[in-house]
RNA sequence: GCUCGAGUGGUGGAAUUGGUAGACACGCUGGACUUAAAAUCCAGUGAGCAGUAAUGUUCGUGCGGGUUCAAGUCCCGCCUUGAGUACCA
């Protein structure tokens, strides 16, 4: 018993502490501090039902080493944790078993936590959040209400109150706002509005809000009986479950993000993330400069035969307004393309193409978006017969439609370019010859024989009328300038970016505070938040094909007595004013809207009435390091961006931007094990033996292999039933080997491992440490468990400067100087690489310390004292125990961060490498006060040198001082 | 196609502003302790050539050039690979 009480022994000792931490709420962040504030987060958990594997936790222990050693630097730290807890999977898992989805989120949370106290998070639990939980999304329908009920005003580039524009809007009509708005609103007078019914009024307000109702196409998945925002959906296909997703009309909330689209953009530049997110927003946001010009259409004279335009309903004329990055090629228009959706085509189409068109439309709509982009090579379009006129020549432009123009894009139309253009070009190239298709004008001083020439520089223009000679820059300016004389264009900007839906059609969310008034969306006050989920006997959409919260009984909105009551009491078809129960919104939230807010309801989160306090979010601001997963890229951290822009525009908080620092952890793949079934047979054979076998890779389990690679061949029999006759072709050696693959960490490959198998092995400790180990924070990586042994036996070295099995061992001996150097090289890597966040290098450092202090025999309080503190944030319940022994109270969490001191580094001599021509032959120990005048005469007398330069003179001769020594040149 | 990264021993990876390439660890080899094994400890370990050995020497950071006394690091041109994005007008 005696002797083993002094052996390291991690269990215990981290049992111990993680209780202590949590008794004594080590880790709780104070709203009111003389210190300075420092804001850690992490991205919060989907709490799934798999449960937590070895690559969560890398970038919540790399942000638990940065907040514990901020702590030791005298920061108050903020460092909290919860739960994104709406989402999917707990959907699917309800629609199969029925079971309430509030219960299986429970049941994995509590697994999560569990995993998480394991491994010795310096979390401030008592800030937890939960999306789902109603005290939460209370806070998140409020949210929306706000945005409701504000608009954005250009002039002042920022959200305002709804009631500033009603205000204007009474005064003076909607001449001179200046909003982001749907398009084409007309223009009406004070007088007009406020004749004008509330519903009229309200209809047009719509228009304005930042969040609004609208019938807009989406992106419906059948599958999942939902519609899904673009960054829900990879590669035509939806992102959960990967499967089709078609374009659809619907009426659904939208999130006018577009309003925020050039502070989105040039916020990044104020923020310190890695280049590859802010360039993958860069992208999403798609900024492009260039112009809108406006094509009138042509009242056209049929070329089959004379009749009267007015007959086609052409005797008003329409525009078609096209964005164009290129207005210098204006004059190398052939013709124009709209998107076979655009709302004129039904309009311009002459009789003659009007079955042609038809045809064409029908045949697209049916294509989904996954077809229609892996069949980008084939050219497909058709004439519309129309005509518009060029805005300079005068002369009629043929309109196609072709489903190369994307009606999400732009205007959904453009000025066709052939000779400028790679597109235009192939289309003309295709259709030529045919009614419709001129050929192509040439505009540049090239040779477009083969293909387009599209570059901007290196030409002059031609047959280009008052463009002729210039280049682009020129023109384009020129070209702009003359389109406002006439009328016909202007400078446009023009974003990617476009609206985000809001609106689910699922359970598992967010309620909506909305009910419905002769159609029209009324928010609940917010007084009477939050509007609860309700119960529904089947979490499946209805019969009708409403969402699922149409099953719900008790799902009506009593505006008397502002309560969820029975869905019976509304009465159909009734005048309005007699009644007062309102069906409520059928749509939940989708998975981005609790989380779009979290980090500020860490800042207070026990706050009933606001999201936070004034005091709390005035004192913390904003998250000062976030580490999470890149794959949030457009995502999350785009609507984040764009929720916090607006809550600060608003007044609720201080801060522009959200997260000031980002960084992101690489994932940790799991490296599968394959076994080999020979086809038709139950025999497996080893990896070594397949020879000209025809077999089948199948997944075994990465527990049932060893380090080396060879299979447990009992266990596999045991590990499945079919397995269990199993035969097996072994190696000579008599031993199975399985192969590897590396691949995504996934229960169905069976090559999860598990972090508490990890810390209940080795301890939490060397799985902390392993982690760090594996290499840069940032780079994906295999996990692998061969070289976990170091890390293990590095801390029971560790161990061992404190304490032999008899016991305690240290002294209070004054160290040597070799001690001292150790210690403070230690520590002076050991902070660069914490501001670095190259933790895999400090790991290595303290590995070097320890073999040092080790081979010196240190056992000297003065080192040890300062090792433990360094060496707290990586290992913290090896470090609290350390401390312990070393006789203090308390934890070492607290402790001031040791300060390195240079003169324990200062050399009075230095090795040099001794190199001739570049290659380093020896080396010599020189006192480094010496000049290189002294240093040379002391290396040419040198024997080893004479040796090289075999009676040679070198013309060259380099010394650094401090650094290298280099003979040249013989 | 475009954008952003990355290519270093048998393996994971070090190398701060150009200055001893391969730190640290795994693995492997040999040794100590042990009846034996595990654990622990010690030594060696980029490749080739010469030598019994100490040692000497050549080659070596994806490929081909260049700048420099000196290049993994800087410049030019490629190759491979990962991630994101894509008919964006």
């Amino acid at each position: 018993m005696k002797a083993n009480a002094m052996k390291y022994n991690p269990n215990e000792i981290e049992a111990k502490w993680q209780k202590y931490w949590a008794e004594n709420q080590s880790f709780k962040a104070e709203n009111t501090s003389e210190k300075p504030k420092y804001y850690v987060l992490d991205m919060f958990p989907y709490p799934s039902g798999a449960g937590l594997h070895v690559g969560h936790p890398l970038g919540y222990i790399a942000s638990d080493i940065y907040a514990r050693y901020k702590r030791h630097q005298g920061f108050n730290v903020l460092h909290p944790q919860g739960y994104d807890s709406f989402g999917l999977p707990a959907e699917q898992y309800a629609i199969q078993t029925g079971q309430h989805p509030a219960i299986t989120t429970e049941t994995n949370i509590r697994r999560y936590r569990e995993q998480l106290d394991k491994i010795g998070f310096s979390f401030d639990w008592s800030r937890e959040v939960r999306t789902s939980n109603p005290e939460y999304y209370k806070h998140t329908q409020w949210i929306f209400i706000q945005l409701f009920n504000s608009w954005y005003n250009k002039n002042t580039d920022k959200a305002e109150s709804i009631c500033t524009l009603i205000d204007t809007f009474s005064k003076e009509g909607n001449a001179n706002i200046n909003a982001v708005s749907d398009e084409n609103i007309d223009i009406f007078s004070a007088d007009q509005w406020n004749t004008f019914s509330a519903d009229e009024q309200e209809h047009i307000l719509l228009k304005y809000r930042l969040t609004y109702l609208a019938e807009t196409e989406v992106n419906w998945c059948p599958a999942l009986g939902t519609v899904l925002a673009n960054d829900e959906i990879v590669n035509g296909v939806s992102e959960r479950g990967g499967h089709p997703v078609i374009r659809k009309k619907m009426t659904q909330w939208s999130m006018r993000i577009s309003a925020y689209a050039e502070r989105l953009l040039q916020g990044l530049e104020t923020i310190d993330w890695t280049e590859s997110i802010k360039e993958a927003q860069r992208n999403w946001i798609g900024k492009s400069v260039g112009a809108s010009v406006k094509f009138k259409v042509k009242s056209q004279k049929s070329k089959v035969e004379e009749q009267d335009v007015t007959d086609f309903g052409h005797s008003t004329f329409d525009n078609i307004e096209v964005f164009t990055t290129r207005p210098d090629t204006i004059f190398g228009v052939n013709f124009m393309t709209l998107a076979p959706e655009h709302e004129l085509v039904s309009k311009i189409t002459t009789p003659e193409q009007k079955a042609a068109v038809e045809a064409y439309i029908e045949a697209t709509s049916k294509r989904s978006e996954r077809e229609r982009m892996a069949d980008v090579k084939n050219i497909s379009g058709v004439f519309t017969g129309a005509y518009a006129e060029h805005p300079f020549t005068k002369k009629p432009v043929a309109i196609w439609i072709g489903d190369y123009v994307l009606a999400g894009y732009g205007t959904g139309a453009v000025m066709a370019v052939p000779c400028g253009d790679e597109r235009d070009y192939a289309f003309a190239k295709h259709f030529a010859g045919q009614n419709g298709m001129p050929e192509i004008i040439n505009i540049f001083d090239k040779d477009i024989s083969e293909a387009a020439y599209t570059e901007k520089t290196g030409f002059e223009l031609q047959n280009s009328d008052f463009l002729n000679g210039l280049d682009y820059k020129a023109a384009t300016e020129k070209v702009l300038t003359e389109l406002e004389t006439i009328g016909a264009g202007k400078a446009k900007v023009n974003y990617r970016l476009r609206d985000a839906v809001f609106s689910r059609q699922r359970y598992w969310g967010e309620p909506f505070p909305v009910y419905y008034v002769n159609g029209l969306p009324k928010m609940i006050d917010p007084k009477h938040l939050p509007i609860v989920l309700p119960e529904v006997e089947k979490y499946l959409p209805t019969e009708d094909g409403q969402p699922p919260l149409g099953n719900a009984k008790v799902w009506a909105w009593d505006t008397v007595n502002n309560k969820v009551v029975s869905s019976d009491l509304v009465i159909p078809n009734e005048s309005e004013g007699s009644q007062t129960i309102f069906p409520l919104e059928l749509n939940t939230m989708p998975g981005w809207a609790g989380s779009s807010w979290y980090w500020l309801r860490y800042m207070d989160a026990d706050n009933e009435s606001e999201m936070a306090s004034q005091e709390a979010i005035q004192y913390w601001e904003n998250v000062d390091l976030y580490i999470g997963g890149s794959e949030h890229a457009t995502g999350h951290l785009l609507y984040s961006r764009f929720w916090n822009k607006f809550l600060k525009d608003r007044g609720y908080i201080t801060a522009e931007e959200p997260f000031k620092k980002l960084i992101n952890q690489g994932m940790i793949l799991g490296t599968s094990a394959f076994v080999y079934r020979i086809e038709g047979t139950n025999t497996f054979v080893s990896k070594g033996k397949i020879g000209d076998h025809k077999v089948q890779s199948i997944h075994a389990d990465v527990s049932l292999v060893n380090t080396s690679s060879e299979l447990d061949v009992d266990g596999f029999k045991a590990w499945r039933p079919d397995f269990a006759n199993a035969e097996f072709i072994l190696e000579d050696s008599g031993k199975y080997i399985v192969g590897h693959e590396v691949e995504k960490m996934s229960k169905s490959k069976f090559n999860v491992v598990n972090p508490d198998d990890i810390a209940n092995e080795y301890g939490a400790d060397t799985l902390r440490l392993y982690e760090m180990f594996l290499g840069p924070l940032e780079q994906a990586k295999p996990w692998n468990t061969a070289g976990i042994t170091g890390v293990f036996g590095f801390l029971k070295k560790l161990w061992r400067l404190y304490a032999d099995d008899n016991g305690v061992i240290v002294t209070d001996e004054e160290p040597t100087k070799e001690m001292y150097k150790s210690l403070h090289k230690t520590i002076k890597k050991v902070t660069e690489d914490i501001e670095n966040f190259s933790f895999n290098t400090s790991v290595s450092q303290f590995m070097i310390c320890v073999n040092e202090l080790t081979q010196q025999k240190c056992h000297h309080r003065s080192i040890l004292e300062p090792l433990a503190v360094i060496i707290s944030p990586y290992a913290p319940h090896i470090a609290e125990e350390l401390w312990s022994l070393l006789g203090h109270e308390g934890s070492v969490s607290k402790v001031p961060f040791p300060k390195f001191e240079e003169k324990h580094l200062v050399e009075s001599s230095k090795e040099y490498p001794v190199s001739f021509n570049g290659k380093m032959r020896f080396k010599i120990e020189l006192p480094l006060d010496l000049t290189a005048e002294q240093i040379e005469e002391i290396i040419m007398a040198d024997e080893r040198t004479q040796a090289q330069l075999q009676g040679k003179t070198p013309k060259k001769v380099i010394i650094v001082p401090g650094k290298i020594i280099n003979l040249a040149g013989f």
